[in-house]
DNA sequence: CTGAAAGCGCTTACAG
DNA sequence: CTGAAAGCGCTTACAG
């Protein structure tokens, strides 16, 4: 390692000082940029002319334009859009809340938010609420001052009365992967019920009879959706479900582990689990490598190598863009007055076999 | 399934009227919300006393603050914060320009400038700049246009003298991953160079010399970066590197399958491989476990799972929510007006061996 | 083709 | 403790 270069001991970071200086900026100020009016006194003309040229309406001469375009360039003007906002009425912007952009299912629903938005010439704000139901209206409501034109939510929480005001004052809502609570509201979601219900009856299929479930917090919509497939096909199936074969709960590897491991010990224990999302997916996968038997696995959510594990993990994929992608185009259907009374779309979801779901029973 | 609820065809989607009707919603215009000067009206007091109340500001009796109160929730007012930025100047609000927040490596990264964004009061307007320079100068002038306080860029393009009347004008911006071009700012990176020539040294250590490097793009700044560091561990091995072992390009399955394939057949195949990012280990992976040898490997960025993989596949980590992080805090320390000249900050690397990088080499 | 006046919904700087 | 006037930087609705 080049050690001219100071190291910051706490941090192992280079601090290497730019060989430019940075351009004499000015205290950050907004009076310091140019406006409109800075723009017409320089170019001889009107306000409203420069407004013209900026917005390139029709009806100024070639050569008024181009005494403008001069001063808009000398000047480094450039629109404040927050002024003209405020002077139309739509912001041109939606937000979207979403629980946690690390997390790899929201990457891909948030950018299909995000190209709708652009092919409608609008910018999106995103919110994490971190599953916490304050900060998710902390969050929708900060927007709506912003005044975004719509808001694509994913909620935390299970009382939205709260958007009440603010969805009769205009601003469109669509709530995505889990439904609104107490209001009207449109909803996208994915067959939960009949993805978790498909994904067992693929174990059943196989021969267990033994199927642990391990979900999410049981107020979390998705989580109890996916229980209820689960007991369907269990009784479909005629098996009578042991309380010790179901544990909702946190995703994190300190719950999910050992529930996975007391299912799997004991006198009777399970031969397959059903993991309901992916985070959980990911701890089961890790305890099940450690069991002395082959224990069977179906997943919901897909995970990226899935298939380059072994045995690849069988999974109930839901298309996240879709989501993202049906909501926001739902919204800026509500935003073009198309839509009249509120509905409920749910997307299919698809069984994908790997390898961990075709196991047979240990023994 | 429930033969009932009508299903769209092409989709496959459920339809489902939602019961309740949406709430007589008015024209979605801004002009329907109560102001200020509504709240004054019905409270029967002065516009400024009402902009007391709302923004917690002292000096009001108990008894006015009350019936402000009663008007403001009788009316369903909320502040117009377009309105307010428009007169403070500051918009509270930064925006994010990465590649695609739907590569894992983003999310991390955009969550944590979002903490940070959140802990200055903040919100963050995210826009994906899909690699194209365009685009990237796109999203940055209308993030300007919005008069965001400043901007956080993983820069598509090597050319952002675009940003220098904006950057005088007082928007703080720091780039991310990748240094900006033509234009003294602020840069956090990661240690590119360094790492991959640890990854690299690594390979030779456990016996290797003839080792393939696949990356991205050479013209992006980090793929420059890690075939130097390849290049300076084959170097200072004293090991002639052949123009074969190396490829550039796509990171896309379809370019790098067949650099892979080549790279591992003829009379003097490699007898390992360092793919010089996320997306490239992730095919390299792929064509690995097809090969009848066992050819070692050590990748650029972690990857979920990896650990479970046979075998744990060896990367070179960088902490992406670090980078977010450092970055953020930069920008917030540029609008506090501490900072005086550009720095460039470049974060550490760490290997992590999990056994795909210390297989010896075939034959 | 061009521009002066009014107004979007707030905050600022004052005055009472 | 309270409020009227001016102004942030644009667009709208007019008039010339």
């Amino acid at each position: 390692m080049d050690r001219r270069i100071p190291v910051d001991d706490r941090t192992g970071r280079r601090i290497v000082p730019e060989t430019a200086r940075r351009a004499d900026r000015p205290a950050p100020r907004y009076g310091t940029r140019p406006t409109m009016k800075d723009v017409a006194a320089r170019a001889g003309v009107g306000l409203k002319t420069v407004s013209r040229v900026v917005n390139g309406e029709p009806g100024v001469t070639p050569d008024t334009e181009r005494r403008v375009q001069e001063a808009i360039g000398a000047l480094g003007f450039r629109r404040n859009d927050s002024a003209r906002v405020l002077r139309k009425g739509r912001t041109a912007s939606i937000g979207l809340i979403l629980e946690d952009l690390a997390d790899p299912f929201y990457g891909p629903l948030s950018r299909a938010v995000e190209e709708v938005a652009r092919a409608h010439g609008a910018l999106l704000i995103n919110g994490s609420s971190a599953e916490d139901p304050e900060r998710e209206q902390e969050l929708a409501l900060a927007l709506c001052a912003r005044r975004v034109d719509g808001l694509v939510v994913i909620p935390a929480g299970d009382d939205h009365r709260y958007l009440e005001p603010e969805i009769k004052a205009g601003v469109a809502t669509v709530f995505v992967d889990r439904p609104a609570g107490h209001i009207a509201a449109d909803v996208v979601l994915s067959d939960n019920f009949g993805g978790a219900r498909d994904g067992v009856a693929h174990l059943i299929a196989h021969g267990h009879r033994r199927i642990g479930f391990i979900g999410d917090m049981p107020r979390i919509h998705t989580a109890a959706e996916r229980l209820r497939g689960y007991r369907a096909a269990m009784e479909d199936a005629g098996i009578a479900v042991e309380d010790s074969w179901m544990s909702l709960g946190a995703t994190d590897p300190g719950r999910v582990r050992p529930a996975a491991e007391a299912m799997l010990s004991g006198p009777a224990p399970v031969t397959a689990v059903f993991s309901a999302n992916n985070r959980v997916t990911v701890t089961v996968i890790r305890v099940l490598a450690e069991q002395p038997r082959r224990v069977a696995l179906v997943g919901f959510d897909d995970i990226e190598l899935a298939d380059l594990l072994q045995p690849g993990v069988t999974v109930v994929a839901q298309d996240a863009a879709a989501l993202g992608r049906t909501a926001a185009e739902r919204l800026f259907r509500q935003l073009d007055g198309t839509l009249v009374a509120p509905e409920r779309i749910e997307l299919p979801t698809r069984l994908i076999t790997r390898g961990s779901g075709e196991l047979p029973p240990a023994e």
